[in-house]
DNA sequence: GATGAATGAGGGTTCATTCAT
DNA sequence: GATGAATGAACCCTCATTCAT
């Protein structure tokens, strides 16, 4: 005899806002203790609710991790492949735009998140994991792969670059992500020096002398 | 009354086999369960003693944690810098070994593991991950580094190399691990394939045509 | 700073029709979920009230049972006695009339639910229970004792009936609602089968000789 | 990976002794309380144990409740019906017995206990309602039914007694029960009396003139 | 040393009741 | 008066840790 909770869309305006401080609250309290050790009365208390009120809102602590992951973090990535496919300039210059979005993105706050929450979870999550591989992951790869292959029609890139998986480009930026949760107060990274270090090297190669493109 | 634990060094010969299947069995629960949901009685059956019995070799869970990643994960990644220091052959085979240990390492289970752990535990893990920065990861640039100048110095690698950051050649290697966390049931890596493109990448670049290197 | 509420004669007539909703409702719930396990809030729900409504006319779910009780069942059972006191016809004829009445209201929903929120209740319902042993124990068994008086003085019935525990001629038929709660979905009782069984045993008895009544 | 609680026959003679603790205390809060309101603290802290160790013998409250009346009330009830099945003495002797053995178990604390339960419970124990059912209600029927073909065999009850429904002789003593758990402090019922009473009544019957038996 | 029964603080969740609108 | 979102005390159950044997 339990009543489903109200649809997102039909909250009015403050409780709009109500849901939001709590799913900020528990944004924080996931992030300061991690999502099982942190505390509902806690997340409460940051929130300035009542316990109880959360569960207006959520019906389970997980919930309460999906909508904080979905309505926090997954939309800035969202944007992430859509930005970078104008088409215009070069396909270099794409792809380095492409590449600095990419790394900005991973080494942001909410990528962190989104990677502990994650990881953390392991079993449990399958169903965000899911979510974000098959609109995240998936897509950004074929954003990389559509500007490796026009770079290669307009004649920029090698002909055989087509066969290198787009993976080892867009993934390489996943350790930014990574260094952020692990060693953040060990050492500070360089975003912007790092992603030009990237673009230079893969966009020239280490080799002093190359044989030539045997298309050419 | 709290008699202090021996000293691992003092342990009798049947007490560090003892000790090593506690260090096992908790391993293999940690992975299955994650660090959290991990029940002390699961990792006593799995090592087959009692409860109590744990508690003579490890003061509390994380104690045991540190144990797990110092004496299973640890060692196997301390190789990794050091194999391929031999200097023999050219730079760009040094290289090329590096990489695909590297690669190969974080592929492990034992580094999506150690990864997962150190991701998860928030504040709490602060020595096991500086002890991770200062022998893995420090002397794995190291190593990158010492490779990338013997290159230049015979000539293979272009002048111009010394100014990245060896981070982005290693540091490339981590989305391995991360993916085989999340993504493993979604999507197979094969990552033999991921090494030698990323190699064809990053020595022989993107362009199709490089101006000349200004030291030549 | 609480206002007491108004009395239940003060009420509107809508108002009347209103707490009469709320009552039917919770008669409703109340017998679905149990007493304990009955929720406000379905209550509210099946009476198309908002939850804080309820509490306009009854301060604690308690206090909405013994409404319950005291407008819903009660009344249904004070008209056992009043029935079959009118005395016409046989003494034999009175009683199997009064007999059958009691098991009937014995066999009703509305005693089932009776019983059950009494039983159920541990100490909380005194007072409930004292208004029912007075009110129809107590009646019942006399009108009962009545009829045995005047069948005696009739002569239809044996003079030593007279010592008799009345109790055992009504008290009997309350397994009756104990069946209905317990048993009803195992076997079906077949009501007015049982009471003529009943009243054949208890005017005929089982003995197939018996020695003269010594008062004859 | 949840280790099944040992069965109860492989407990050492000290773990049964602590389960009989648990389920006596369990006994007393239930009966003190009904069972949704009864706090496994106050059972625990009643058997002299800390909480956790309730659950080291008993998964849930439910099953609680369950070992309780299996192990506390069902056994004495049992016995019920064998008692009075030796077959010595005539019918009506033996009638008198077994309405005797009936009474007096319905009129004792373990029935009372019993009762509550399943009543208050409903949905919930049907296990327990269906064992009852078919150990103690169906069987009792049965050696009353018994008893009754006997006196008819022997020519001390009349013929069409056959015709009767048992579950009118059995059935009447439910009251006591009833009555023991509503009115006990208001009205002390004389069971030895109540049960000469019905006995003389259901052999005699009322009536102070019989018509012959027609097999006669 | 080894055992595993016992402990009890702790946390997620429920729901009768309140109160601002 | 009516509403229903908000409250928070209460309670079942878990599990790391202890300790008597």
């Amino acid at each position: 005899m339990k009543l489903p909770r109200p649809e997102t869309e039909t909250l009015s305006r403050s409780q709009k806002r109500r849901r939001d401080d709590i799913v900020q609250a528990a944004l924080k309290i996931f992030d300061r203790d991690g999502f099982e050790a942190a505390k509902m009365t806690d997340i409460a208390r940051e929130a300035e609710v009542a316990k109880g009120t959360l569960y207006l809102y959520f019906d389970t602590k997980i919930e309460l991790l999906e909508a904080v992951i979905l309505t926090e973090i997954m939309p800035t990535l969202q944007k992430m492949g859509e930005v970078a496919q104008s088409k215009t300039g070069s396909a270099t210059d794409l792809l380095a735009r492409q590449m600095r979005i990419a790394a900005r993105r991973m080494a942001s706050n909410e990528m962190a998140s989104l990677l502990r929450h994650m990881v953390s979870g392991s079993s449990q999550h399958r169903r965000i994991i899911k979510l974000y591989y098959d609109n995240v992951v998936q897509s950004g790869i074929e954003h990389i792969k559509a500007t490796l292959d026009y770079g290669v029609e307009t004649g920029e890139f090698r002909q055989n670059i087509k066969d290198i998986d787009p993976l080892v480009l867009v993934g390489a930026h996943i350790y930014t992500a990574v260094w952020k949760i692990l060693f953040a107060d060990l050492e500070e990274l360089d975003i912007e020096k790092l992603v030009d270090d990237h673009l230079e090297l893969v966009l020239g190669g280490l080799l002093a002398y190359r044989q030539q493109d045997p298309t050419a």
